[in-house]
DNA sequence: TACCATCGGTTAACCGTTGAAGCTCAGGAG
DNA sequence: CTCCTGAGCTTCAACGGTTAACCGATGGTA
């Protein structure tokens, strides 16, 4: 009825419980026969550690904690955490790990939840988001001691396990296509200024336009959809008002293609627009959205394998994803001859 | 330096540990004196207590879990559950509970998981999304005892506590604005079959639609945008086509509308368009998507409160959430006269 | 033969909290 | 004066693992 413990292994086994804690972690100190015959009575048992026993006995609970530095009424917008959640998850289970959600308002909480959960041994490990150019949260984890993983790029990650993809290589590829397909004035919506990698995007932008001849304009904003549509009505409204957008998220662009046909503008014929980040609802609008693709949960994926070696105390390294490529769709075309 | 443990506070306060520990828990057994300088010296240590050793000693670890009943592609889409957690998170955070995360492909999985997070104690409650008509669920979660709140229906939680809101309300609210618009065939693409609110949502919409002398179809999906787009095809190809439809989701909306202008038909005048949930993005469409409201967060919030009084003890309550109410856009006007 | 390393285990301490049981002391009843 | 009661603490044994330290047997080496 209960739960079998090492207990109640080691008895059935005829063998200290220390024997059976060994054998179950493949530590050495136990015959590889005995081993056998531990783990078969334990599966037959169907035995699982007792969590809370084992962290409070010093070895990291299998547990990873996230905390989303975004007040929750932006977070449900953004398809971008769910993904990355779903592919975290999927790496996750199969090593019966858990993941531990907490959403904070600012970076500030975060650094004290990192704080309180590894010293209440809550977590073997967590993951960072939004990294800022210089952050905070990465000193901190640092002197905390706490496996870490930092999703952006590894110049802001500060010695941190980091798993990103070259950002300026999909930039490049993107103002690329657009000046192929005949624009000079190119301007960006962009995201948060703060945020590393959309410092790099933006140097990106800046260095493609310069060598390619182009006007290059970025303009900040929150990620929303409000601001990105606030944003698009100051672009639009500027005297040489560019011919293509590049949107730093999916919802933003949206909202842009939306705000542009209010304005009276045709997509594409009018005005081309590219997304970064290609959720589903990209291909269902009208038109639908050329976008930056990449594979999200993938990022995900890597992102558990690499803090799971970080908490088996491998060095850090970097994981450099594939970055993400143009899907061109009906949102793009040749400017109009109007000038 | 390391972390204060009651030991520590029991030494400065000169008790031993077992007073300490009814002094934090606000149990009888000290003098309110000694209580008062207890916490002092624990607040002064800035003392937490450690949740392994606590969930280790027989107490429930401050950790409710979710597991969601989705393949992981699925689920990047579906801005309802995100904004469920962060309603959740909400409300959790600010009593120091935390969210332990598991995305699950099927039903019996979660049953797993439900089992293994009790018997490691992992967690004190959990939250049960998507009730299907006779879940399987429910009824594991009685016979393990584990505190758990449904999201759903309490037709279909079986005893538990639950929370939910009058779907039947909103169908009738949705069906009687088409109607009073002058539609007389009304469709329904809806959710999965198998879940309760599905069927909940179903039956009202027969039920409404027969008094009104409607007439009433409903197209079940699997709530992705493609069989979305296939129930509207579906639907718009028969002879009597519809001249007004109802989605179970947001993201089958859009997709709808989509589907629809691909048809050639123009949106609100050849087809009104309704959506349930109703998301940031609805209103960035061309037109924007008339939806049922409603505030899923809140839902969140409540859930969180039920699921920490149960596991206090408290019995099972339900609580009524607002219905969803109907916000008329665009996507609705009244039918083009063409019979 | 004496010494030492290695293997395969056992033992017991320990992690921090809980809570049952036991102890002490003061005050009231008989 | 003795007995009983209960408040207020202390003591101590779980809880279920991990792990350092120890131990006996075996085998190789000087």
């Amino acid at each position: 009825m209960k739960r079998p413990t090492i207990a109640d292994i080691a008895r059935e086994a005829g063998v200290s419980k220390g024997a059976v804690s060994y054998a179950l972690n493949g530590q050495p100190g136990v015959s590889e026969e005995t081993r056998r015959r531990i783990l078969a009575i334990a599966d037959r048992l169907g035995f699982r550690a007792n969590s809370a026993a084992r962290a409070l006995a010093g070895a990291h609970a299998k547990v990873v904690g996230l905390a989303l530095p975004r007040p929750p009424a932006t977070l449900g917008v953004e398809p971008f955490f769910m993904e990355l959640i779903s592919g975290l998850e999927a790496e996750l289970s199969t090593r019966s790990y858990a993941l531990l959600l907490q959403m904070v308002p600012h970076e500030a909480e975060e650094i004290d939840f990192y704080r309180r959960w590894w010293s209440e041994s809550r977590v073997g490990g967590v993951l960072v988001c939004d990294l800022r150019v210089h952050d905070e949260r990465v000193r901190a984890l640092r002197e905390l001691g706490l496996p870490a993983v930092a999703i952006g790029p590894p110049s802001a990650a500060g010695g941190l396990a980091s798993i990103w993809s070259d950002d300026d290589v999909s930039m490049v590829e993107a103002v690329e296509y657009l000046a192929a397909l005949g624009h000079r004035r190119i301007a960006r919506v962009g995201g948060i200024s703060e945020l590393a990698h959309t410092a790099l995007r933006t140097k990106a932008f800046d260095e493609v336009c310069a060598r390619l001849g182009l006007s290059a304009r970025t303009v900040p904003t929150d990620y929303s959809a409000e601001d990105g549509a606030r944003a698009t009505r100051l672009l639009l409204g500027a005297p040489d008002r560019p011919t293509a957008l590049i949107y730093d998220n999916d919802i933003m662009a949206i909202a842009g293609l939306t705000t542009a046909q209010e304005l009276g503008l045709s997509v594409p014929a009018d005005l081309s627009i590219v997304a970064w980040d290609d959720s589903p609802i990209c291909h269902l609008l009208h038109p639908p959205l050329t976008a930056l693709t990449r594979d999200i949960g993938a990022y995900g994926v890597h992102a558990a394998r690499l803090l799971l070696s970080a908490m088996d105390g491998a060095p850090a390294g970097d994981v450099h994803g594939e970055p993400a490529h143009l899907t061109p769709r009906g949102s793009t075309a040749p400017p109009m001859v109007e000038m």
